[in-house]
DNA sequence: TATGAATGAGTGTTCATTCAT
DNA sequence: GATGAATGAACACTCATTCAT
């Protein structure tokens, strides 16, 4: 039936039913059955159901990167503080507004205790933001907003309240976002 | 063969397999060729596979009680922030020292979000460490060594930060364990 | 805990689950766990589960023989009439009272398909009734209230309506027991 | 190996063996070992054994209606009696030269105790003759052939011999079919 | 591009039976 | 008499994958 459609179906049926069954438990039958495609069809744009979930994987964390989030060079002396609290927030929010990526995202995660290749690309992505912070945190030394002070352990402080506020959220652990991220920023930030 | 060593010799053969497979490839086949013990053995002890997981989780989070870590009386005015740093970075050490448990757990984590009841219970045990901490701070604010201002969230942070430390360990990303619960405790504790 | 009852309480719960779940579903463990006693206590009793339905199939047919319902000695040419429908709805009502005892008895019908053994036995007690009723007419022909014609097909018939209406009440199929009885046995009197 | 005739084999292979060894003792691995067809493949054409049995179980009882073999629209006062027995020896005769056909369909009948689908469906059948006979003497009784009385009683005689004799035949028992049918017949009809 | 048909290897689970005590 | 522990063989079923068309 479907002719053109049948790559991008696929890529959606998969991504549906791994939120929902998590990668293992998403079988190509089911992904097959969903989409309207012929297993064989699906074999023919991924030649495994590795390459498939690797095709996933790519397409997820293709465009989370720190910078995304925190585009160091918009940040001044004086918007410094607003900036890294809007900044994080709105990420939370993207989280929150689309809870099915979250989703996808966390099973990658769990996932990737038994696939290195998952696993080497999630910590580069982990520490790539530890990093951000980092120079985040020094920029903002040098425009004098931020305090003195262990630099690193601050921003693996800030790196790790964002991250894991996401995943609490993900599993319904009431956690005050805003209020702790804002603490958590105004705590590296200067006294005024 | 075995014969009175077949209860432990499946818990553990099944501990070991889930740590490097995860729960959902660790199959009874495995664990009765690993174990040496029969596919039927196994169901004399546990009913399904599930009942032997369930059996494990509790085995696994029987003791991971905010109050195990954090004996809140023992904690005084002067001991305050040295007893709050010692006892985080206990807990992170035992994790390093095991880190089987630690990844076994993990796999527990990421599969709770196909299972309610796991879910459930996770839940409920980091609430009740973000309870801990907020309960904690209530007394340190009592005592007059805890800043004022907002405690939820800085009872949060602490919580976020110290079970995210032992993901990132677990993941192999470096992080200063030491340095960022030592500031994170020094965060919230008033200046001498 | 049960002593001197193991016996009795194997039987009586094989029996139970058999009318239940038929031969083959049922189970040793399940007996074991209905019963209360332990499956190589059962063995100690019988030793295979072939043996056990080879007990209760010589329990069941012991006492299912013509002459049981219809005892030829007490018929006479004033009785006959009488006496030939009130047995067989004697028979009837056994099993309309105790519908256990016949789903048992269909399931080793059903059973025999597949085992020489009870279909030789089955087969023989049916031929017995078939044979009793022949005697039983032919009595009636020398006593002069038996219709000349067919003996054979008579006695088959009757044979062949009592049988199947006790099938038909097991099934649930609504047939009119008393009346149809009735009416085969007239069938074979000579008219008053 | 084999293309194009998967489905019959499969059919045939598993009516082959529930001949044989009955519905619960006939597994997939049995039917896919002898129609020489993987145990996938034919989960391929059935979703489980169940639909399997299900197929099979319509396919057997699809032309099992009394009209089929009683056609009540070809009886006249001349041909009722030659018509009502031959129809029935007619019946008879083709399971005596399908004797495979009758023994999976007595399997499905001992199964029926154990499954509602087929205990319903089974009583419908053997109801509809019950009602087909009833219907069919009541035609007889206005054309004038059969005897005033109790008509739903001899119907039901009618239908309960006619099926008894079918079973005995299954079990070897040697019944006279045609001249017990004949006599049954003959008592219905009004004397000429 | 796409499909119906097919498969070897594996899943969790249950069976009747046996052994040591 | 009775038991906990154990087993080989089988069960229905699903998997990722491939082949011929």
């Amino acid at each position: 039936m479907a002719k053109k459609n049948s790559y991008p179906l696929i890529i959606d049926s998969a991504l549906t039913l791994i939120a929902e069954y998590g990668l293992e438990k998403t079988s190509l039958s089911m992904i097959a059955k969903k989409s309207g495609i012929s297993k064989p069809a699906i074999y023919h744009y991924f030649s495994s159901k590795e390459v498939l979930l690797d095709h996933l994987f790519e397409l997820l964390f293709k465009d989370y990167r720190f910078e995304q989030y925190f585009p160091m060079d918009t940040y001044t002396k004086d918007n410094f503080s607003r900036l890294l609290t809007d900044n994080g927030l709105q990420l939370l929010q993207e989280y929150e507004e689309n809870p099915e990526a979250l989703k996808i995202i966390n099973h990658f995660i769990g996932y990737s205790g038994q696939n290195r290749a998952y696993d080497e690309k999630i910590k580069l992505i982990l520490t790539e933001f530890l990093d951000g912070f980092q120079r985040l945190l020094l920029l903002g030394q040098r425009l004098g907003v931020i305090k003195k002070g262990d630099i690193t352990a601050k921003a693996q402080i800030l790196g790790l309240v964002l991250d894991n506020i996401s995943s609490y959220l993900l599993m319904g652990i009431e956690v005050e976002s805003t209020a702790v991220w804002s603490q958590a920023v105004s705590y590296v930030m200067e006294d005024d």
